[in-house]
Parts: structure tokens; C-alpha cells; sequence
DNA sequence: CAATGAGTTCAATTTAGATTGAACTTTTCT
DNA sequence: AGAAAAGTTCAATCTAAATTGAACTCATTG
């Protein structure tokens, strides 16, 4: 029986709205949908752990939206499951160092991508080998070195991006 | 007269086609549309600098797409204008070092972010300064200075970026 | 063990944003 | 000046990806 007198407690305040938008426009700069901000954002200024139908309430998200974006959420390492919940609901709680966050992106979305694409290179850099034209094998060959140079360049430096963020 | 006895010497071959399909791949990680990694990609892996004709041509993409294509890698620092060309269209060649894109990423799609960002949730912290419930006031507060440090670690990390893949 | 509620899945739908193309401006050339 | 070609602009269109919601599974409870 929920809510009679109260008109509507599940509205998100103004000041709450505010706070979500900024993480909104935070994840679209990383390619992330924008329920996945909605979603972390709430449990980011909740100051309780949150249950998949509290964001389907107050973000008037479907429970499809919910479930997918908790578990996104959940493989970044950005969310976890609380301990010690009264009902048999899960809930869940927003995982707030920086360094963690960054780690679990790297993980997820920038290293598969790297390692993908390093391979497909030395593929493409062994056909560039093959090519008869001699000016075009060179060239290309060396285009695939310097794709090859930015790859590895760019795994060397994450590790470093995640030391200087600890903290 | 174009091409009278060649079928399409336009057509890409199945090398470039795969080359262009990492940078499509690339470029969409960075939030990117897939006609700036095809525009960078053939640029990269042509020997001579293109015009706008030829990425036309070349990608069978609308002179509208290429336009606007080229102007945001001119933006990026990822394109530029090719210096001494034969007619009257002007020719443009990709930086292909490393540092640079990414100062030019940096530049244009990184910090605009933070900067608004940091701004919004300083208002936001002043909002939070002034909400009457004591409890909701002082968690909120924790949460915009939380907010406040990741964007200022975020900010100073990118210089050392830049450094780090200086070659 | 039937019923209730939590959570998942995925085909269908919606939507944000990328692409197109026609009209336009600018530049060059005779 | 006028014609032709280069390049830009932006409303209309298209498309890829996010979201929905109904049907499902699984776990719990009376």
C-alpha cells in the first residue's frame, strides 16, 4: 500500500536531477549509455544501498533498462551488491575511489580493444608484407609499424594512468 | 574522363577496407562517428595527401560527411592541409604522431568536459551547502567534494598523459 | 506445491545522432 | 561578368544503439 498521502516520494528533487545530469554527460564522454549514469548516479548520492526497483521508481527507467545497466555497472566494478540486506531484494552500492572506477574501464572497454586491435594490425602488417608493389609494401609496412607503435604505447601508459589516479 | 577502361579504380581493396575497419573501430572507442575513422584511415594509409573529391570518391560518402569530417580532424589536430598542391583543391595529410592526436582529443574532447563539469558540481556543492537537513546536507557535501577530487586528479593526470606518449 | 515477487532475456520499438543531398557561398579562370 | 568547380550548411532522412515490456526463470514463502 504504498504512498496515500504522499503525492509523490519516488520524484527525484531538483538537486538530485542536477547531480544525475552531470553524471550523464560524464559517461556519454565515455561512449557509456546514459541510463548507466542515471543508474550510478542515484546510488552515488543515495546514502542507502538501493534495490533494482528503487532506480526503476525513481529514474522511471524499465526494469529491463535496470537489470542490464546493474550489470554493466557490476563487471565495470562500479556497483556491488550490499551486504545484509532486510528483505531478499539485492541491493546494491556505488563503488566511489577514482582509482577503481578507471581500473575497471580500462579492463572492460580500453584493454580488449587494444589487444583486438593489436592483433588484427600484425595481421594486416604481415599481408602489407606480401605486396608486390615494392613502394606500396614498404609504405604500408611502415604505416603498420607506427599503428603497432601507438598500440603498445598506449597499453605501456595505463598502467601509469592507474598509479597516478590512486588517490 | 574518368576511368574509361578500368572498372573502378576508385573501389578500396581488401587490405585498406580491413586497415580502415580497425580505425572505424578505433575512433568509435574515443566516441567518434565512424566517418572520421574511415576519412583519418584513408589518409593515413594513402601515400599522398587526398582531397576532399577523392575521399568522396574513395568511401563513397556524401561531400557533406567529408566536409564536416575533415573539419573536426582539422579541430582535433588530427588533419591537416597539405602544403603546394597542383590545382585549386586543397589537399590534406593525417599527423601520425601519437602525441599529438591524443593532445588534440585531449584538447578539444577531454577538457571542455572536465571544465563544465567541475563548474556544475561547484554550484551544485553550494546548493548542497544550503540544504536544511543536517544528515542530508553533510552527506551530500562529502559526496560534491568526492565529485570535486575526481575531477581535479582527472585534470592533473593529463599532462603526464601527454608526456608519457611523447614517443 | 501453488502463488508471489525478484530478476533476466530478447524481439520490437524508440531515439539520438550520423549521414545525406540539394541549395548555397566562395573562389578561380576565361 | 559569367561559368565552373570547390567547399559549406542544414533540414530531412536514415541507422545503430538504447530502451521498453511482456514472457520467462528462479527463489522464497505461506
Amino acid at each position: 500500500m504504498p504512498d496515500l498521502l504522499n503525492g509523490d516520494q519516488h520524484e527525484l528533487d531538483p538537486l538530485e536531477r542536477q547531480v544525475l545530469a552531470v553524471f550523464v554527460d560524464g559517461v556519454r564522454v565515455l561512449g557509456l549509455p546514459r541510463s548507466i549514469g542515471e543508474i550510478y548516479g542515484l546510488l552515488f548520492i543515495s546514502p542507502s544501498a538501493l534495490a533494482l526497483d528503487d532506480l526503476v521508481l525513481r529514474l522511471r527507467i524499465s526494469k529491463g533498462s535496470a537489470s542490464q545497466g546493474l550489470r554493466m555497472l557490476k563487471n565495470l566494478g562500479a556497483v556491488r551488491e550490499a551486504n545484509g540486506g532486510e528483505d531478499r531484494r539485492t541491493y546494491y552500492e556505488p563503488a566511489i575511489e577514482l582509482k577503481r572506477l578507471v581500473g575497471g574501464f580500462i579492463r572492460e572497454q580500453i584493454r580488449p580493444h587494444l589487444d583486438s586491435g593489436k592483433t588484427k594490425i600484425d595481421l594486416l602488417a604481415e599481408s602489407a608484407r606480401c605486396l608486390q608493389d615494392p613502394v606500396r609494401r614498404q609504405f604500408l609496412s611502415d604505416r603498420m609499424e607506427r599503428l603497432d607503435t601507438w598500440m603498445t604505447s598506449s597499453a605501456k601508459v595505463l598502467p601509469f594512468l592507474q598509479k597516478l589516479l590512486g588517490q
